[in-house]
DNA sequence: AAAAACATTGGACCGGTGGACAGGGTGCGG
DNA sequence: CCGCACCCTGTCCACCGGTCCAATGTTTTT
């Protein structure tokens, strides 16, 4: 059975619809006797970021087994982390359209877990600066590039040094120096900043025509 | 349709179990026209670490919209991050259940991502300490920087140059400098570079106001 | 009024960066 | 065999970027 916990049921608008069976009660104490094959969806846009994760963590310790997915109306990175540090298992946006919330509640269900493509990037970002392929926007020609070059980019595009870069690649500076050099030229940028920019925003890109 | 990819078809006994309606195929190539709705399953026992990000991404790349499942024998941590961060949608054991896998891919299909709970533990973990780190100055927020400060954090984030923003502000390149320095103290990066990463939020990042 | 924060600039130092010369190695197709 | 593309490396040098030292005036807060 579907659970939201809100104070405030008309904030859940689109979750009622997605869920038209589900029940949406005002407290965390009265969702207990949640059984096996419910989900708890907690609102959370009246919970202070500091207190998130108590919160979190208590709901997902008194509801054993039970997936709580996180659902807000002005979701941040920080507060999606909290929660799903605290053992939340997804997180979705409040006005989220009813088919995205229901694939939501199936991915839940099957044991998975719903991070939003902007989130994931992060995350991976965090654990390794190895490479960048995001599957949402599509980083500009890295693919204009050879594999060499691509990887040099990708650390740059991470904030490295070309020493720091070289070490993580197993060559010299110098070998960096003169990948990177290729990869101005191609994109007809400057320099490094202005490489990650141009990969933050494809559209900056000039599509320079091969000359 | 469910296609794994493994040139030894005898390592996927379990995983023909949980899909007797999949297909195993030798290589990526042959992987090709896989239609929308289908899963890829990458047998990865073979590839170098090294070489993984590569495969794993090219495989990605190549199908389009095709969510790409890692499988292996012997997983590790390291080989699921690459694998992740270069696009997979899942890292699975071979020799996981054949309900197990079938969870997976429905979890994938449905546009989630699957990792083991010792893996998603890890990521948290991670990203939690570099929040953390960045803790320094918080995230970064333009609006807790002063106007001037704000002005050129606005300039580098566009690609200026220390001596353009300064012309572009009226003011000495020395005291771009020292509004820079601020601006990394507060964010807590070291560099131009980790600033502009810091602001990778387009939404964070308001158009440059003309002085 | 005293204290704190802000905006501005100077000089000097040093490491990182990028361009301009180079060169040698491999593998692949004509 | 000979280009061609890619990968790797070297030296030299001018410039940029970030940080340390410091100072002066204004505005805001206490």
């Amino acid at each position: 059975m579907m659970l939201a916990i809100c104070p405030r049921a008309e904030l859940l608008a689109r979750w009622r619809r997605a869920f038209p069976e589900g029940r949406v009660v005002a407290s965390a104490s009265a969702a207990a006797g949640a059984g096996r094959g419910s989900q708890l969806w907690l609102h959370v846009d009246d919970i202070a970021v500091s207190d998130l994760g108590d919160r979190v963590a208590n709901l997902v310790r008194a509801n054993d087994g039970v997936p709580v997915v996180v659902i807000s109306a002005a979701p941040d990175q920080q507060r999606a982390l909290v929660a799903l540090d605290s053992g939340a298992r997804g997180f979705c946006h409040a006005l989220a359209a009813p088919e995205m919330m229901r694939q939501v509640a199936t991915v839940v269900a099957h044991g998975g877990l719903w991070v939003g493509p902007e989130l994931m990037r992060r995350m991976l970002g965090a654990v390794t600066s190895k490479l960048d392929r995001d599957a949402g926007g599509a980083t500009a020609d890295l693919s204009r590039l050879t594999p060499r070059e691509r990887a040099v980019a990708l650390e740059v595009s991470h904030g490295a040094t070309n020493k720091e870069a070289a070490r993580a690649l197993g060559i010299t500076e110098r070998t960096v120096k003169a990948h990177l050099a290729a990869v101005f030229e191609k994109f007809g940028v400057r320099d490094r900043l202005e490489l990650v920019i141009a990969l933050r925003d494809p559209a900056t890109v000039p599509a320079r025509s091969v000359a």
